[in-house]
DNA sequence: CTGAAAGCGCTAACAT
DNA sequence: ATGTTAGCGCTTTCAG
């Protein structure tokens, strides 16, 4: 491994030279720049990391902490951490992977103890997030992907939710739909409360109001199981919902393989919306689903950028920012269709039961029947 | 933040004496060490690891790689992950997550070069993999979690697959079943191959034959999508098998989905038993799925020891470890069972369409079936 | 615009 | 059993 002093003999300057060629902190003069370039080139130098972490404030080494217990780790939170490294590294840092439990005070204490990182991503907040008290006395800088519901004094990037519903509402409305499920993830055993659900539970509501659709939410478990509790309990509805917006990624295919079970054609007899999801994730469903999902690398890639601009400045300023979501419509959405089935008319009058089809005409393979 | 010289002022030691009761590299009187501590203690003393890094040759990082083209990254793979990283603290090591193509070599040379962690954990190795050379040149200890054809100079912890597929072809045939499919994961766009499909497809022939059960291998893509269309393709087949052994965790919803869609119950007209599911992931199915798997957090505790190994003793022995993989009966499986439909006899001269339940028995709650 | 030199906090070889 | 000391490779202040 060359040095900087091999690089300095080299180039015949002084070693501190080349670490201003480098960081730009003076200016140097072409001539003795471009040697000094050839001589890092040729030597092959890379500066040592920590050597660097010892003599200067910079660490080159972010921490993202994704806590175990809130949810699931799904290839949609894969998408936001893998742009995260991407954007890190392009910022010249490094991503270290810290999952504790977030209820795991200490353990997060002792890691920001050790001061071995220049800032921390904070992943899956949730309403009243424990950890944002410790990381706060700890004096790190720190950004949120997400956010509590205090978010004052900390920065945070985070999906317009508001924005999200409306978007996805005004779709389903267009369509022609008069009511809606949101299906949210249960927070049953999460005693400090997941922002994101109740977020979407009260977004949906203006929308909802002003295009005069009716609105059931239900929460489930975030699992494929889940997503066939949900379809039981929304056969007990009536008049039954002709559409579902799932804020919950493993419920959809659970609740789309039930509702295809009991013969429910999707999208025909009901349309389903996915919130958040990544293009992997929505496109990897049968039928593919329609989203309506905030933009995750950029996401991912603004926190990264503000908790760098954080840890340069050192000034505390505080960054809050809803990026704005994008509707892709695929294969799990349509306008509601009545089934051919007299039975099934979707009179308010009519019993649950009698929504399921009866006949072999409603057995058909289960890709994508609309579009 | 305390360095070590305040401690051994407190303690009325040298520095040096410090360093030796925190690694225990030679004696230190009990009473020394006991003031040494004292002192560690009052002053909330934690080494820094970037001196440590710089002076030893200790860096306390470890890098997992996951490559973001092999497949997707799942709840089990985090399972994988969660406990490497938990292990890695153990043995005070910090995990670095690289994420890169794995084509793209050039980056993880230049992430080598920078020498700033210890060793690298490889996950989702395939046949012929193209970080192996870069790796190994670099001279920087390795382990693999899975492993490539040619594993002569590595270490590597793998999922032991003769024994799985063992253990699953043994409970499928004691349970009356005849045939099965061989859900695997297609390798149409991965020139380099998919290790474990392969392995997977070699290892059943064995125990099928002694237990004379027809094999169909069905590789498909890894999402949900890609298990509706092996359900399509299993609807061709005659004798239409009555069991799939699959290793593809995407498509097992898919394939779920749709085999109920056709009114097919699960598990009494067609078993499913899936291989290497995180608990997490085979819960979170409908019905709860039967698995074999790996003892997967003992897998990434070996890896991790393995490499701390490779590390502190420098000596290159290779570790070749396979893990016994164990039968977790759940909701998926059942022995065959006729459907009361005349026409869906299992005869081979049956045709596939006639499978098809027509009435509306058929339609059921797509909950556990059986057991 | 450039060079010299003092650390950063620790490890490990060398003394005692 | 314990103390002393020379670096590790870099950042940054102080001098030119």
């Amino acid at each position: 491994m060359a040095t900087r002093a091999d690089v300095a003999r080299l180039a015949g300057v002084s070693p501190s030279t080349v670490t201003y060629v480098l960081n730009g902190q003076r200016s140097v003069t072409a001539r003795t720049k471009a040697r000094v370039k050839a001589a890092m080139r040729e030597l092959n130098y890379v500066p040592n990391a920590f050597a660097r972490g010892l003599a200067g404030s910079h660490r080159g080494l972010l921490a993202l902490h994704f806590p175990t217990d809130v949810h699931g780790f799904t290839p949609t939170e894969f998408a936001y951490v893998s742009a995260a490294t991407d954007h890190a590294r392009k910022l010249g840092y490094q991503l270290l992977l810290w999952t504790n439990r977030i209820t795991d005070v200490e353990e997060l204490h002792a890691l920001l103890g050790q001061s071995i990182v220049d800032g921390v991503l904070l992943m899956e907040v949730v309403a009243e997030d424990p950890r944002l008290e410790v990381i706060r006395d700890s004096g790190v800088p720190f950004v949120t992907i997400g956010r509590p519901d205090d978010a004052r004094g900390i920065s945070f990037v985070d999906s317009d939710y508001r924005a999200m519903l409306r978007l996805a509402v005004d779709y389903l409305a267009d369509l022609g739909h008069r009511s809606l499920v949101v299906l949210g993830q249960s927070t049953a055993n999460l005693e400090r409360g997941a922002g994101p659900t109740r977020r979407i539970t009260d977004a949906v509501e203006e929308p909802a109001r002003s295009r005069g659709m009716a609105v059931t939410p239900i929460n489930v478990e975030f699992s494929s199981a889940g997503g066939a509790e949900a379809f039981r309990r929304l056969l007990l509805l009536h008049p039954q919902p002709t559409a579902v917006v799932a804020y919950n990624e493993l419920a959809v295919p659970g609740l789309i393989g039930a509702a295809t079970a009991e013969g429910f054609l999707i999208p025909d007899q009901l349309s389903v919306l996915a919130i958040g999801l990544s293009v992997l994730s929505a496109e990897s469903c049968t039928p593919e689903l329609t989203t309506v999902t905030p933009p995750i690398s950029r996401i991912a890639q603004r926190a990264v950028e503000i908790l760098a601009g954080a840890i340069r400045k050192k000034s505390s300023e505080q960054v809050h920012e809803l990026m704005d979501p994008s509707l892709t419509v695929r294969a799990s959405t349509c306008e509601p269709r009545s089934p051919a089935d007299p039975h099934a008319s979707a009179s308010a009058a009519s019993r649950s039961a009698d929504m399921r089809p009866n006949g072999v005409e409603g057995l058909r393979p289960s890709g994508p029947q609309c579009r």
